[in-house]
DNA sequence: CTGAAAGCGCTTACAG
DNA sequence: CTGAAAGCGCTTACAG
């Protein structure tokens, strides 16, 4: 950033530029490119050549500015590498896109350093919104924010610390479909793959202590705290996977065994492995626009106390 | 769009509003909050206690306004839920952090019309420069933008009809490697399945011809120009494929049949199929990081014509 | 060391 | 129908 020198470029033409090409006040230009009424269609004409003339193009950063909002929402997720996040992008961009909202974006790598100075960066250019996958650890920073107007919705993990709306899959009602799935093929013997800690792992693992009471079976913590170093060797027939990633990692871990598989989140060639692995699918597209609409209403004044959506779930037995 | 009615907030304080509690000159406020030197420490802190007091918190779109540049680039792309796409994405926003850069992001689902819009917003929001994966067709609307000052760079695919820097991986190579692997291996009958035209498509099936004849193999263009279905009954012995999508059709649209597949581009799960599937394999990571410095070297006023890099590839069989 | 004025490129609120 | 002035929230260029 030291010895940096713009390249030195024509000046853009403004308005000013142009009210003076035509001979007319600035506020005439303004009411032409505005659509206004109020113009004769000769003065019109003139304002029009001088603009095509000129190559004249409307500062939109400027006219935002007078306006108070930006016409901006910001998106903040773990990386685009992720397929779910990007899926999450996709749902909320076309939302954005409806509303002629355009989007600032970053991704954290799960570092809530990165989580806070990214987000705190959008704030500064006053987005009018913000769509968060948080990282684990506080948000409380955001809430001078929030309290300044600025509509915050978290995705895929709820905010710690905040009261703010969140979207997310019905994880409990996953882990129980799983589980209940595999207990009705006759495992006994069920492991859970997942984080040791953080939201998603410990939501589907109570979601499989509810399951696994339910069908009769034991309850073994051991075996819902699998990593995969200890799943290449345990003693399981079954095992539930908190997400891609780690059903990728279990697929390789129990290549050799026969243990059946079911993940959390489709993914692409999962029916081509062998065995094919079953999964609970959900619409992570449908997360991100869920959660756009529901900024979008929040924009628009709705006022009512911080909502919990859950996206369903529904089993792929292959 | 219609009704829309704003939420009431407490109205942002504002530099004029931190002076007045303060007691001193915006003039003054804008030097403790700029680091600028001349402020004794008494007044220094007389104003960061208003600061501290209002919850005051610099607009950066105003300030950047004034400055004349915006601190934000623009990333166009066909989908997030191409992994390649989003790893280019990944790519970029590393280099952009690093220089201070905020992102604007948007995707066309290859829609020219889509990119022509999202371009043009983006640039009447004044962004400092674009990064684009192209659609096809001509990219000349952009010519006024690029001469205005707009840095620009093409990502994956090069542009049409505009002169500007382009970063892609290098495909002519890549069809050479696959080729002379499948050939040594024995194939004689080599498919390619792609696209019946765009770039990518259009310029691996050039380095095939060649690496075709370089081995002494006859060159078919009727199993150069496969689709899906045609690749089900074709006769040939292996089949090299455009993109991960085409890899993953071919892999089911061969799955009863013997035929060996090499993919352009690596994916997970490539090794765990059977049989495994062989890939040219590049860093999309990469591309985005060398875009986005290139640009950064163009914004520093790098003059020189535009360039076209291209990323290496390798061969990982398997 | 401190501040009053002008300006970035637009829109808003008024006046004629 | 048209325009001159003030203002959005900052920085720049000067003056004291």
């Amino acid at each position: 950033m030291s010895n940096q020198m713009q390249v030195v470029n024509a000046p853009r033409p403004t308005m000013k530029d142009v009210a003076s090409r035509a001979g007319v006040a600035l506020k005439t230009v303004s009411r032409v490119v505005n659509g206004e009424p109020g113009v004769t269609p000769e003065t019109a004409k003139r304002v029009l050549g001088a603009i095509e003339d000129l190559g004249f193009r409307r500062n939109e950063s400027a006219r935002l500015l007078r306006t108070g909002h930006t016409a901006t929402l910001g998106f903040i997720a773990d990386t685009w590498s992720d397929p779910e996040h990007a899926a999450v992008y996709q749902g909320l961009e076309s939302i954005a896109r409806e509303h002629g909202y355009l989007l600032y974006s970053g991704s954290t790598d799960s570092d809530p350093d990165r989580e806070e100075l990214l987000s705190l960066a959008m704030c500064a250019r006053r987005v009018d919104g913000l769509i968060i996958v948080p990282t684990p650890g506080s948000h409380d920073y955001l809430v001078s924010e929030i309290e300044a107007g600025v509509a915050t919705v978290f995705v895929l993990r709820p905010p710690e610390l905040v009261r703010a709306d969140a979207v997310l899959p019905d994880e409990r009602g996953g882990a129980r479909i799983a589980i209940a799935h595999l207990a009705a093929l006759g495992h006994r013997e069920i492991g859970f793959l997942g984080e040791p800690d953080g939201h998603r792992s410990r939501t589907l693992r109570a979601g499989c202590v509810e399951a696994l009471t339910a069908a009769g079976l034991p309850v073994d913590q051991t075996l819902l705290h699998l990593d995969t170093a200890r799943l290449a060797s345990a003693e399981v027939s079954a095992v539930f996977c908190a997400d891609q990633e780690h059903t990728r990692a279990a697929i390789r871990a129990v290549a050799s065994r026969r243990v059946a598989i079911v993940g959390f989140g489709d993914f692409p060639l999962a029916d081509l492995v062998s065995p094919p692995v079953s999964v609970v699918s959900y619409d992570p597209v449908l997360i991100g626009r869920t959660a756009g609409e529901l900024l979008i209403r929040r924009l628009a004044g709705d006022q009512a106390p911080p909502r919990r959506v859950e996206v369903p779930v529904r089993l792929i037995a292959r």
